[in-house]
Formats: C-alpha cells, sequence, structure tokens
DNA sequence: GGATCATTACTCGGATACGCCGTGTCCGAGTCTCCCGGG
DNA sequence: CCCGGGAGACTCGGACACGGCGTATCCGAGTAATGATCC
C-alpha cells in the first residue's frame, strides 16, 4: 500500500466540533478555545484546528484580541448538523477513502466507478438524517 | 487527549473487502489471497486480515493447503454490502469515534447520550442504503 | 467631560518534535494434494 | 486396477520492526480593550 490511512480525523472532528459548538450555545457569545476546551477536557489548539474549517465555512466568527474567541454565526436553532457534517468534509473523506482502496489499473478504475454511485447515495442518506437536526437540539439533548 | 485515533481502518478494510469479494465473484471458486492481491495490486497479508474477519463472520469459507484460499459462502446476488459493513464493524467504529470524543464528565456524559441516538439513526440509514446491494451488483457494475 | 493614542494583554494560527497505530515482512502450524508402493 | 500411506508444497494466521500521520507543545503576528494624556 503506498496510499495512507486517511477519513477518521474527519469523524473525530466531527465530535469534537458538535461539543464545541454546544458549548458556543450555551454560552451565547464568543468564548476562547482554550475556556472551550476545558469544558470538554481536550486541547485547545486541536479545536482551534477544527474551528477554523468552520469559521472559514461561516459557520463560526474568529474574533482575536483579548475577550476574543469564537461566535455562532447563525442561531443555533437554524444551524443543522448537516452543515457541520458538510463543513469538515466527512461524506468526501470517506469517498476518498473507500475509492482509495482501488488501484489505477483496469480492474481498480471500474472498482471506483462502481464504489461512486453507491458511496453518493450512502452520503445522501446521512445528510438527509443530519438536516433533520440542529445544534440547538443537540444542545436540548445535552439538557441545556 | 489520551484516547488515540480509531474507526478509518474500518473503511478502508470495506473498500478492500469489497474489491475482494468481486474477485471472488469472477473467479468462482477458491482464490488464495495472493493471486486477489495481485488482482488489486494490494498486499495478501492486509487481505487476509480482513478477509478473516468476514470468514469469522461466515461471509468467506477459508481452505487451506494446496489449491486452498477464500470461497463466498453464500450467493453473490443474496451477499449484500450490509452484511460485509456489519461484519466489519464500520458503523459501530464511527459510533465509538464520536463518541469517545466525548470525556467522562458531566458534560461528555450527556454529549455521550445525546449523540447516541442520532448515530444510531445515521447507522441504520447507511443499512437501509447498502441492504439494496448486492455483491452481484457491484460485479456486475464493474463490468463482470 | 470627551476624544486620541500608546500600552498591554489576550487571542488565533502556523511551525516543529514526539508517540503511537497501521503497514509491511517474516515465519510457523496446519492441511490438502500428489505420488508411490503394496495388495 | 484399487487402496493406503508418506512426502511435499502450498495455504492461512500470528509475531515482530519500521514509517508516517496524528497529537501536543511552543511561539509569533495581530487585534481589541484599557488607561493615560491632552483639548
Amino acid at each position: 500500500m503506498t496510499k495512507r490511512n486517511i477519513g477518521s480525523l474527519q469523524y473525530k472532528s466531527f465530535g469534537l466540533a458538535l461539543q464545541a459548538l454546544v458549548v458556543l450555545t450555551k454560552e451565547g457569545g464568543t468564548c476562547p478555545s482554550c475556556e472551550i476546551a476545558k469544558l470538554m477536557s481536550s486541547e485547545p489548539t486541536l479545536l482551534r484546528r477544527i474551528l477554523a474549517k468552520l469559521a472559514k465555512e461561516s459557520i463560526l466568527v474568529t474574533r482575536e484580541g483579548r475577550d476574543g474567541g469564537y461566535m455562532l454565526n447563525k442561531a443555533a436553532d437554524q444551524l443543522t448538523l448537516a452543515e457541520v457534517y458538510r463543513a469538515l468534509e466527512v461524506g468526501e473523506a470517506r469517498h476518498e477513502v473507500v475509492s482509495g482502496t482501488a488501484c489505477t489499473n483496469e480492474f481498480g478504475r471500474q472498482m471506483k466507478t462502481a464504489f461512486g454511485d453507491i458511496l453518493d447515495e450512502v452520503d445522501s442518506s446521512v445528510l438527509g438524517v443530519l438536516k433533520k437536526y440542529t445544534v440547538a437540539d443537540m444542545a436540548a439533548r445535552a439538557g441545556y
């Protein structure tokens, strides 16, 4: 195997991102990564890496300097898990991992195309489920 | 983070397993891992690791000795991708990865329960899609 | 009192080093096949 | 010719190192709040 493992980072990021978003929902305003990390018993830098992606997709807003941090860019009850999923490219990663197992010869190319449609259908199915839930729902389920 | 990355191996295994199953479908009878690996440009040992799991779930039958190898235990048109998915514990791995991001304090425990239902729903949705396709379909899509 | 500006403190994001898991290689145990000898 | 036994070869599966990605620590660049100074 020449290619290496990719794709599980995405799921981990997804889980951490959801927790961070719930924390932000609870806090209401801006919240620095150190505080979020403390509540989650995680590492601030790791969270910053993940939240930076969400900021790039305009899900979050970053605010530097004193009393800076991250803030939701939309109301929590209008931010679906599907958006987070897409921003972190979870589906794309899965697609890449599965298709990446096929090599470049004729058989591999045929398998790649065979994978394609099914992976797309799986992905839209997952997105359909995640579209039904918002970050506010998660916060409510977590007891806030 | 104390826990480490787990779960992407599953998707890679899934892709490799599907290709191996297609090869077995094409061959018809028993086929050693070396030959499968050659067709897929992969490593025999890595395949054996994966196929051993499928054998443990009675999807495959192993046959040792001369002219040994792996053979399908069911007709290819009755073996759904969902069975392979379940045998490799892809869904369980995802569940574990996402839930594993939550720590053991009160907040983490609440998030774990909040994750639970949604992850289960995602998983059954994925299984619903994968149930529709069989290994024979994959082989047909690959041109055999 | 209000505005302006320098200081300060605190933030994010990138660069770097370490550790662990996945991968690749090797080897032993087991078994099915083939061939030979005997009846 | 048919059957039994032994040798042979080929298979799978587990054990052992290496490498690369993920993770953690550190540091610089940038910015917003604060306080002092001046009008």
